[in-house]
DNA sequence: GCATCAATTTCGTCA
DNA sequence: TGACGAAGTTGATGC
């Protein structure tokens, strides 16, 4: 059952009274506050005076949001004591995590609104599509995508420092390591490409090893490296890929927007 | 002037006209409600009917939270089209960016409450402090604490596909690339320092070039790497230099937390 | 606008 | 629990 209670514009006793007992019963607590906000911890941060939108989640999660951005300026992933205090006519909102050892503090000068809620209930699936490791699934399923030819020896091949995503072989029967990103290709990826050909390099003394990068665009000074690596490139389309590995799925189950929605509402 | 409007468990209709006239405004709208979402844009996604927090911010930025966790399930940074329609007897609130280009849906079928908050005023300065570039700057200004008789030739050197944090000469002669990271260093943070010096190398052809990374601390893996690269590791202590950095600039304004807000209150 | 790098990154996953 | 890599990363800075 999901009950709701609210203040609008109280008075400090009031609210504090209210966020305490709130905070307590491990509502999901929404505030427009003008307040400060001090940090320190793994940083260390100062914000002045200001309204906000202050948000306490039944785990104990923090945030505080300016009216703009989509990012808080100051947070508190997860606290372990959160405790709510009056002092010199304000409200002292204090939340510690340990460990690491963080503590976030909201003086709080005046309440707009302040709302909680209690007994919100999400067990939903989250679904993601198009991410990294379906693109490679699938270009391990259709490797031709890549270069006419290739034969896939492994998926993700664990390597001294950590995986190639595809490990190949071409026509003229040299391994090929496989890289594959779904944005631009920075310089990382071409020295996380790199590293992966030298260890494979290194395990297989006698082998003719070729590195290629997939990706849907590389940056100037990546393409560069990469070149100068004696190492290639090849460009994917991402979206192509999406579509198409969405049409290999759709046996099992729809994906499209609406059946979604229509199926769970 | 802050004014706050909201309304507790209201019909579909109601909530409707409510949320179109409050976008409208561009008012801080915070909603408790059941819904389903979907995101199609660089990525994409679908998560099923549940409890959730959706906050549509004056500048068009939407988040949609869970009840836990410190991020959002979806979310828009900012959104140039915002529309609320009725459909089926639900609410489809629909949110568009363009460049890139992205759509977020929130079909909701119920609301615990929705609350509207306009003009929130919020213009004060966010100071952060331990960060990286601070660290950089305190031990570029003394060196000693690196290594006794090191002497800075350039903070912030570009090398081909970077920067150096430092680079300075030693006692001996020698240049040395200095890479400072504010946590523990990683193997990502001995290969950017590899890269820069064999670039430096490449350079300065003539030159003997070590490599120091600077660090509270270093992974196992990472220390590894480095040492059969024939790099070097420093620790340095981030609290003491974050406290000496403090003291360096004590006259520019006191920076101790209680004094911070009281200056404000 | 692009590229690069830091982040109180967060988040998953695997050893 | 620590380490490592990806992210719809975001955000800032330099060119």
């Amino acid at each position: 059952m999901t009950t709701v209670k609210y203040l609008a514009e109280p008075d400090l006793d009031k609210a504090h009274n209210f966020i305490s007992s709130a905070v307590a019963q491990r509502d999901m607590i929404v505030m427009a506050v003008k307040c400060s906000v001090a940090y320190e911890g793994r940083g260390a941060s100062r914000l002045g005076e200001g309204d906000r939108l202050v948000i306490v989640k039944p785990d104990g999660a923090v945030l505080v949001h300016r009216p703009t951005g989509y990012s808080p300026v100051n947070w508190q992933p997860d606290s372990h004591v959160i405790t709510v205090e009056k002092q010199d006519g304000r409200i002292l909102f204090r939340s510690v995590r340990k460990r690491p050892r963080e503590v976030l503090e909201i003086l709080i000068s005046r309440v707009y609104f302040v709302v909680a809620i209690h007994g919100l209930l999400d067990d939903a699936e989250f679904i993601e599509y198009l991410d990294e490791s379906e693109i490679a699934d699938y270009l391990a399923r259709h490797p031709d995508l890549i270069e006419e030819g290739l034969r896939v020896v492994r998926r993700e091949r664990p390597v001294e420092g950590g995986y190639a995503d595809i490990v190949a072989v071409d026509k003229q029967g040299r391994y090929v390591v496989i890289e594959v990103k779904r944005v631009t290709a920075g310089i990382d990826a071409v020295k996380q490409l790199h590293r992966y050909v030298e260890m494979f390099r290194k395990a297989n003394a006698e082998a003719k090893v070729r590195g290629i990068l997939v990706a849907p665009a590389i940056t100037k000074d990546a393409l560069s490296l990469l070149t100068s690596l004696g190492l290639e490139y090849k460009h994917v389309d991402v979206a192509r890929i999406h579509k198409k590995a969405k049409q290999e799925r759709r046996h099992s189950g729809s994906l499209s927007l609406l059946d979604f929605i229509g199926k769970r509402g």
